[in-house]
This record gives structure tokens, C-alpha cells and sequence, in this order.
DNA sequence: CGACCTATTGAAGGCGTTCAAGTCCAGTGG
DNA sequence: CCACTGGACTTGAACGCCTTCAATAGGTCG
């Protein structure tokens, strides 16, 4: 397994791992779950750094991340470069039939990764004999869409200080749901300041002016790739979130205890 | 019918108008379309201006747009606004079954409209007897992410230039597509010039000086509603498109033929 | 014709960028 | 153990795109 958000990999103690897309396909049968076993591809192991497919070359089906951190992103024609999102475990990197292929964008891995490739006509095999099976994954780009959505009002109307924290507090909030076996609030990341500032639309410099004073502030460090939640309630209130809804988002309230 | 984007809103002469859902559900068997057809709710007609729902509050089930133009948006506590998205008929609003609810976006008409609702236990079936659908609605909200992830593109890496002509290409783009009966290069949005600003994050006194420095290179006018495609290449330049992907995205070249 | 929204244009200011030095740290090989 | 090396981080100063504030013109509908 590769080296994930935290330390201990292997949060069940008798070794055995749940895999990342039976949490993605939560709540179909377990049939479905057998069937998806046997259709989806090996896991392809992919080094840190290494890209998994290119912008516009999409890979025939639904493409599966099993293991380690990976970012997309898209790339314009002169070379700027805009993170479009942080996946985890059991994400969709790419969902392979598009109706109009509008954006292009690519997947890297972050860390050493594994994906697997569900090919189309097995996915479309598998959603006849378990309809459940294209409703969850109706649910799960569902939400990334809405994700989305919350990426581009952060990178729209927040300002730089405000996006780097909303950033921070994602990227905790998620891999927290991921691996919920630590309850301290560390966490390790594997980004760079760059990658932070890729994602936020900011330059490396800025990022780490604004990481400067929100750790002088007292509220978050970001070191070395060593994420320290120092005040959870001001890192929500400077990350712009309606408290209410901060609730919705997993408020990490319990985070010290 | 609601003021589309176009003057005459009945493509078909024989008054025969193609419901829009049936073009967001193709492909699925017409069994499954008149059990939508019974299962989702009468329209409910909106007025241009209504909020169809806020921020928050979810409409229990898939939430259809039948006719007009919507704005989905998100909004910030202490007010700032950012168009996510501008709807077309058949669009997907929102998808009531929400993994982890992160973010809230509200849904305004920008024009009268017409919304319906699939109940989630009618969609729930449906996917049961026709597995199509569930399929079908994953395609849909694939599509939608790609589509956001660009419109992320837009606002974080392009230039204001680059942001206000790409999004009027895409509003080309996309409205041409719904309504092929026109083919001159002229369209009418049903949108202000402070509507451009909060779906570029741009205010709208900049977003003013941009459309004049587009309209005098004679690149593409933007006046009271009307927007004219004056130059389709340089458009297609300054929008900072792939010019290779363009030809995805349904490259305008035939719009002044 | 008057009220109101939208569009237009100018001037000043700010947030983040760009450019350019440095410093810190881990890994490598002597 | 220590020098060497390269990537990531850090900090300062000047610049620029876009914002903000403010005032005017234009178009539409009662």
C-alpha cells in the first residue's frame, strides 16, 4: 500500500484492508461486489510523479484510483497549469464515456499509486444484472460535481488567505473520513507549497506568505508536508464555510480529543 | 414555452416540441421514458428572477429544468455570489441524494421557466426495472463535473480577456447545440453584463471594459442581451481552447455560412 | 415623462504577481 | 563525520491586473 495521508496504513488490526472502491460502491449487493472484482483490471502501479493518463487521452472505462493520492488537473496551451481536484482511495478518476468531450484534463500521481480500470462494457454488463451499481456511481459524480462547485467559488470570490484555508481544511476533513483511525489533528500531505498554490490558483510564493501568517495566527501549519490543525474553530471561520454547514462537511470538532 | 435562447422556439414546424428530458435521458429504452414521463412531477413554473431553490435546501430527488435558463449558484456568508453554472433545458439541477452534502448551491431562473422533480423512490425503482437510466444519469453528471472542472480552468489560470470570451463560446457553443435551427452567428443570452461577472469572478465594470476591447478588435459583441459572433477563430484563439480539442467541443465553422 | 435598471467611462488603490536573492533540509558520496 | 547537491521553502521590493468608488449616459416600462 502506498504511502497514504497518514501513518499507520493499515487501520484494521488483523491486516486485512478494506478495498477503496467496495467503499465507493457502498450499499450494492455483494454480488455486484464480486462481479466488479472480476471485471476491473489489476491494479497498475504508478510511481510518485508519474502521470496516469494525459489531458484528452482518456482511458476506455471507469477509471478507479485503489491506493495512494492523486491530483487532476488541466493544462492550457501555454503551459499554466490549474489542479482541478485532491482524489483519494476509491475515487472516479475519469468516468470514460463523455458526451461532449468538452474539458480535457490529466491525472498525477502524488504518491506511489494504484489504478484499475473497469472497461466499458463490462460497467454496462454489470448495471443491467445490478442496477443499484450506475445510481451509486450517478450519487458519487454527483458529488463531485458539487465538490467542484465548492473548489470554483474558493478559487471565484475567496480570497488568498481564505482559499489556502478552506484548502487545508478539505484536504483534512477528507482524508480524515478516509483513514479515521487517528483522532489527533496531524495529518501528512503529500504536496508541496506549489501543488497548494496550483489548486488554489495562487503562486507558490503567496501561498507560503498566507501559510505564514495563518501559522503565525495561531490557526493551521502547514511544514514540511505536516499539516497542524491549531484552531479548528478560527480555521473555520477564516475558511469562509457557513458554520452551519461546516457541520454537513464532518466539522472536525473532536479532532483534540 | 419559456424565452429561450433563440427568437423562434419551436424548432420542429409541425409544433411538435421534443421535451428536453427525453434528450437528457437518450439512449434509454421508451419504456423507461413514459415511466418518467409518469413518474416526475407536473413543471412547476417559475418566473425570471425566482429563486427555484436556495442554498441548502435540497429538493428531495433529481431536480429537472423542462424549459428556460437557470443559474446555479453559490453564496458566501457575508454575500459574495458565484454562477456556477448556467443551465439549459435537460439539465440535471440537482441530484437529491448527496454523499457527503459539502456544498450548498442555490438555483435561480434567469428567464420564466419550468422545473420538475423526480422523486428519489420513483428514480430508485426506475433504476430497477431499467438499469439504462442509472447509467445514463452517471454519463450526465460525468459530463457536468468536466464541464465545472473547466469553467475551475477558466476563473483560476485564464486572464479576464481569456475568461469572458471562453465563456461566451461556451454559451455559443452550448445554446447552438439545444437549438440547431440557427446557424447565423447571433444569439440571444438572457444575461447582464454583472451576470458575466459572477460566473468569471470579474466585476461587472471590468467585465465592460473587456466586451468593448472584443468588440473593437472585432473579435465578438456582447450589447443589450445580443451576442454576436463577429471573428470564430480569433474567438476560438483568445478563449485560450486547445484548438485541437475545439473540434470536441463542436468547433463553430460553420456559423456564418 | 419619470423611475429604475443596465451600461459606460474615469481615477485611485490594493491584492497578488513577478523577479531575485537567499535559507533550510534530506540524501549522496567521500 | 562532513562537504556537496538539488529541491523546497523563505523573504524583500517593484509592478500590474483588476477592484473600488463615483459619476454619467442609455434604454425600457409604468
Amino acid at each position: 500500500m502506498a504511502k497514504g495521508g497518514n501513518d499507520s496504513k493499515d487501520p484494521l488490526p488483523g491486516g486485512g484492508w478494506q478495498a477503496p472502491w467496495k467503499e465507493l460502491f457502498e450499499g450494492c449487493s455483494s454480488e455486484a461486489l464480486n462481479m466488479i472484482a472480476r471485471a476491473k483490471s489489476d491494479g497498475r502501479k504508478v510511481r510518485a510523479g508519474q502521470e496516469i493518463f494525459g489531458p484528452g487521452r482518456r482511458p476506455g472505462g471507469v477509471c478507479l484510483l485503489d491506493d495512494g493520492w492523486v491530483s487532476l488537473y488541466s493544462l492550457l496551451p501555454d503551459g499554466r497549469r490549474q489542479i482541478l481536484h485532491f482524489a483519494l482511495p476509491g475515487a472516479v478518476l475519469d468516468f470514460g464515456p463523455v458526451l461532449r468531450a468538452n474539458a480535457a484534463y490529466g491525472a498525477q500521481a502524488l504518491t506511489d499509486a494504484v489504478v484499475s480500470l473497469l472497461p466499458q462494457e463490462a460497467l454496462d454488463g454489470l448495471s443491467r444484472s445490478h442496477p443499484e451499481v450506475g445510481l451509486r456511481l450517478a450519487q458519487v459524480m454527483s458529488s463531485d460535481r458539487s465538490l467542484s462547485y465548492d473548489h470554483l467559488t474558493s478559487v471565484g470570490r475567496r480570497s488568498a488567505r481564505e482559499r489556502v484555508a478552506h484548502l487545508l481544511l478539505e484536504l483534512f476533513v477528507r482524508a480524515r473520513a478516509q483513514w479515521p483511525c487517528h483522532r489527533v489533528a496531524e495529518l501528512n500531505l503529500p504536496l508541496t507549497q506549489a501543488h497548494i498554490g496550483e489548486a488554489t490558483a495562487l503562486t507558490g510564493v503567496h501561498v507560503n506568505r498566507v501559510l505564514r501568517e495563518l501559522r503565525n495566527d495561531g490557526i493551521v501549519g502547514f511544514h514540511y508536508r505536516r499539516l497542524t490543525i491549531l484552531d479548528p474553530d478560527r480555521l473555520i471561520d477564516v475558511s469562509g464555510i457557513d458554520p452551519q454547514l461546516a457541520v454537513g462537511w464532518g466539522k472536525p470538532d473532536a479532532i483534540d480529543e
